[in-house]
DNA sequence: GGCCTTTAGATTGATATCAACGTATCATAC
DNA sequence: GTATGATACGTTGATATCAATCTAAAGGCC
């Protein structure tokens, strides 16, 4: 008797065909490469480009608050602003109204590199729009908030 | 005149709210979470589940064929299964009969963890499903398909 | 056979991701 | 005012991700 030497075949198909785990991760990084691939011209990544963009607001946010936005940890956020601050496309400063806070700002530089990237967002964007029948777009959006 | 010096607010929002890039990564971000926090006991992550488990079939795959199934690069395959083989769950051997390729199978002690951690996908699948609305699982599965 | 193209992977370097742990600051209770 | 806990970040180490580049082997053409 005992346990089965192998996972029932039956499962593994269950779970590749299934598990919305892996659909999205799939999904995901094949737009990952779609954005990245559009961005490269102006030396952004996908990750970068939604980065600057939550930046582009009139009162510069803390960590926390973008963490927040793009659902990722405090310290990816960290991590993922070093390269942008060596190249000066973001600013973090002390917040002055509590010691421990930053604020995160774009530069000049920053928003000049990120007027270049919105067209090529919206070209790309609407490209994979295209992939998606009609209304599901809007409906997919809805399905993937409810997961965050 | 010239260029505006910040990209328009309505263009953030619009980023924001509409980017099924964005929108992808965020929820590929909180499922990763999700189902590492429930992988973690038996020492697994998301992304060696889904590798795992793609490993278990009756002939042994190669490369191509894996990262094609996952979505990934191939070099992303390489990377992700050194440290399975370091742990003795996957090995690794030339193909006989074409010297380039290479074949993956699960070794006894990777069939073993994996019978150990369907059970944990499963609830945690479930939980994930309930989220959603009848019905929307099946349609969400379906647009993310249309993205790869 | 010898040359060329294609195919299958590996390696390197950069960035992305998070857990675990550590530090500094704030707020509150006493 | 000091101790205590909570809050906001940073650092380190491990894995994940992919582009660019490389090697090795197969297949085709002459």
């Amino acid at each position: 008797m005992g346990a089965p030497m192998n996972p029932p075949l039956e499962t593994t198909h269950l779970v590749r065909d299934a598990c919305l785990c892996l659909h999205v991760q799939r999904a995901a990084r094949a737009l990952a490469r779609r954005f990245d691939d559009a961005l490269r011209p102006i030396g952004l990544t996908h990750g970068q480009f939604s980065l600057l963009i939550s930046l582009n607001r009139p009162k510069p946010p803390g960590m926390a608050a973008v963490a927040s936005l793009l659902a990722m940890d405090r310290t990816t956020l960290t991590a993922a602003l070093k390269p942008l601050r060596r190249r000066g496309l973001v600013k973090v400063k002390a917040d002055s109204a509590d010691r421990r806070g930053r604020l995160i700002t774009l530069t000049a530089r920053g928003r000049a590199l990120l007027i270049r990237a919105v067209p090529i967002w919206k070209k790309t964007h609407a490209g994979v729009e295209a992939l998606l029948g009609d209304g599901e777009s809007d409906r997919l959006r809805k399905n993937l908030r409810v997961l965050c």
